[in-house]
DNA sequence: GAGGTTCCATACGCATCAGTATGGAGACTT
DNA sequence: AAGTCTCCATACTGATGCGTATGGAACCTC
């Protein structure tokens, strides 16, 4: 079994292995099912290991969603870094929608959890870094700063709504082309031209 | 206590007081809050209620999901009934935001859930519909029907977002005349000037 | 090789929740 | 008045999940 694999290749666990693990089940089914005993049986130990690891279930979490921010947003500024002309940049950061797809389901699984403390609190951090991002951006597309402002609000708001949109409602999913035309049409429509 | 008081004043439940219970449940603390016992307590009952009156719990979702459809939607067309011209109307739709509370908080709650499959039926119908009602609306200020489709999408998507961030963000809310402000932002972004 | 540390297994207790089985009080029928 | 239907209480089973207590094997240290 995977399990037994994993096992024999890495005897001892770590804290960052069972925050990896974690991760990857918020990624496949959501924060809820992140359970003690399941993420256990994954790595193919017991609930004795996690709670020598950890204190208990806040702690990984808290500490699986450390990461998680510090990683997002390197992911984040890397996709971006390189476009220096400010419109290709906000261009590209609605246009990334596309890709960048296991960011994009772990973004949207963490968001559609946030009534759950433990991650209202990094998601409103992340939402913010977020929107300054963006509002620094339409600024330098030449927006007053309220204007600026707002308008990074409303991007960032139908980002975060068309995820959970596109996440779920599968049945409702449009075709490829469809959907590039919709984001070339989301570009038109909040990003002026320079 | 209430329970108590409700239970004088009607000796008998029936199946449609079990749905308004849940979906003041559903209001308060959301749909996974939906339990059986506790849903009895609050009623003044017991379990044994309750599966007199639903096969299980799948089905008081159901029926209570159904109400709150047909009643949402209800609520939704009275509301934007009386503006006759269409930028009136568009203005009131996003406008709306700031009004409706308990229809804002449950729609939020609901979309917050929608990884439930049973939530996620109910919550494309009505996101289709709403989706269609302003496309409509966008095609009446003349837009050509692809880019309505788009803004109309654009537009839900920004509600939606917008929705979930304002109830779960409470350290971030902005102001009352900073949120009108956004409003009139978001309206003069997305609804084309007749 | 004696003792200590690390990492994990085993076996609990306890709470919550869905669902079932069964009986009983009251109203209603005939 | 006997029987029946409605609505609910009580008492269970079984699954799941968090957390604890304790022991044990491997390894490292001196």
């Amino acid at each position: 079994m995977a399990n037994a694999a994993a096992r024999e290749e890495k005897a001892k666990l770590s804290a960052d292995d069972w925050c990896d693990a974690a991760l990857d089940v918020i990624f496949e089914s959501g924060v809820t099912a992140v359970a003690v005993e399941s993420l256990a049986r994954r790595l193919g130990v017991t609930k004795g290991s996690f709670y020598w690891h950890f204190a208990n279930r806040d702690a990984l979490l808290t500490a699986t969603l450390e990461r998680w921010e510090a990683e997002d947003w390197r992911i984040f500024e890397r996709s971006l870094s390189l476009y220096r002309n400010p419109h290709d940049k906000m261009r590209a950061m609605i246009k990334r929608t596309r890709k960048e797809v296991r960011s994009h389901v772990l973004f949207c699984a963490l968001f559609m959890a946030v009534d759950q403390p433990l991650v209202a609190a990094v998601m409103a951090r992340v939402s913010q870094r977020r929107i300054d991002f963006l509002r620094a951006g339409f600024e330098e597309l030449g927006l007053e700063p309220a204007e600026a402002h707002h308008r990074a609000r409303l991007t960032f708001m139908a980002y975060v709504g068309f995820l959970q949109y596109y996440q779920n409602f599968k049945d409702a999913r449009m075709p490829l082309e469809e959907l590039d035309e919709y984001v070339d049409h989301v570009v038109r429509t909040l990003v002026p031209t320079a």
